[in-house]
DNA sequence: ATGTTTGTTCCGAT
DNA sequence: CATCGGAACAAACA
């Protein structure tokens, strides 16, 4: 489900809301896998406080105060989501974890339809292993187009393919990487090795473009609704998708083409990409 | 019934 | 041995 304006604007309004709090109980359903097993996770928690909470490429990082962390990939369809404390579990409620802090009590709930996503407990080592399994932050203002236009030559592969591949570029995801094609003006299914410097820059500023545009509008929420943040709000930025979802182009008004693309929806616009 | 879904990882082919 | 693409993971909805 979500991609990084959704994971980045979770893991902000989670940090705003529940740094410092203590998790006091959890709760995992005993048909959802957590890493460790789930009396070594309750173990690694319980007890804990959160120092902070922030994302590393789509993962939402809990930093302990034990220097362990907490590290949670929500994939296609995770969410977490504050639950009244009255209130009945959520419909996919996998994880609860009751939180307090000087006297205020609350529970948030990890919810996961399909079951992709993750909760693992990682040491020092082991989330300094997850870092480097991810390439460049495009957030990253220090991160050049020449360096960008480096990594995707290194594939031999289709550029939509390579924008996908979290050891290239970490964060974008199926929509955001249409619209930033869309954007730079470049067909998905080009070759990375055919791609000009001034392309890769092109496709750099379309992607940072976009992914800053997601990050204002609270990311996307769809007609699932799957994305909403932790108190259940929503995203505006489906209403300002470029060509993801389209019929027709809103440049050139041209049919739009809809095809898998490695087994992924892809549109594309046959006379404003090249 | 069939096709679709915002992600990642594993396996087989090359 | 490395790389790439397709399948698999599982569940709901149109």
């Amino acid at each position: 489900m979500p991609e990084l304006p959704e994971v980045l604007t979770i893991a902000q309004t989670l940090d705003k809301n529940i740094r410092d709090f203590r998790i006091e109980k959890v709760t995992v359903d005993s048909i959802f896998r957590v890493s460790p097993v789930v009396e070594d996770f309750q173990k690694a928690l319980i007890g804990r406080s959160i120092n902070k909470i922030s994302n590393y490429a789509k993962n939402i990082v809990f930093e302990l105060d034990d220097k362990r962390y907490l590290v949670v990939h929500l994939a296609m369809t995770g969410q977490l989501m504050f639950r009244k404390l009255e209130s009945k579990p959520f419909r996919w409620e996998r994880v609860l974890l009751t939180l307090s802090k000087s006297g205020k009590t609350l529970n948030l709930a990890y919810n996961d339809m399909r079951m992709f996503g993750k909760m693992e407990i990682k040491d020092q080592s082991g989330y300094k292993e997850l870092e480097q399994k991810y390439g460049l932050n495009p957030l990253d203002e220090n991160v050049t187009s020449s360096a960008f236009h480096i990594q995707l030559k290194k594939k031999n592969s289709i550029i939509k393919n390579v924008l996908l591949d979290q050891k290239i570029i970490a964060g974008a995801g199926n929509i955001y990487v249409n619209d930033a094609l869309f954007m730079a003006g470049i067909l998905p299914k080009r070759k990375t090795t055919s791609l000009s410097e001034k392309e890769s820059g092109a496709l750099l500023k379309g992607l940072r473009e976009i992914l800053r545009e997601g990050i204002e509008h609270r990311g996307s929420t769809l007609d699932d609704e799957m994305f909403v943040d932790p108190f259940g709000k929503k995203g505006s930025h489906q209403n300002y998708f470029r060509i993801y979802g389209k019929k027709t182009c809103p440049n050139c008004q041209s049919n739009v083409v809809f095809e898998q693309v490695n087994g992924r929806g892809t549109y594309y616009c046959t006379v404003c990409q090249k």
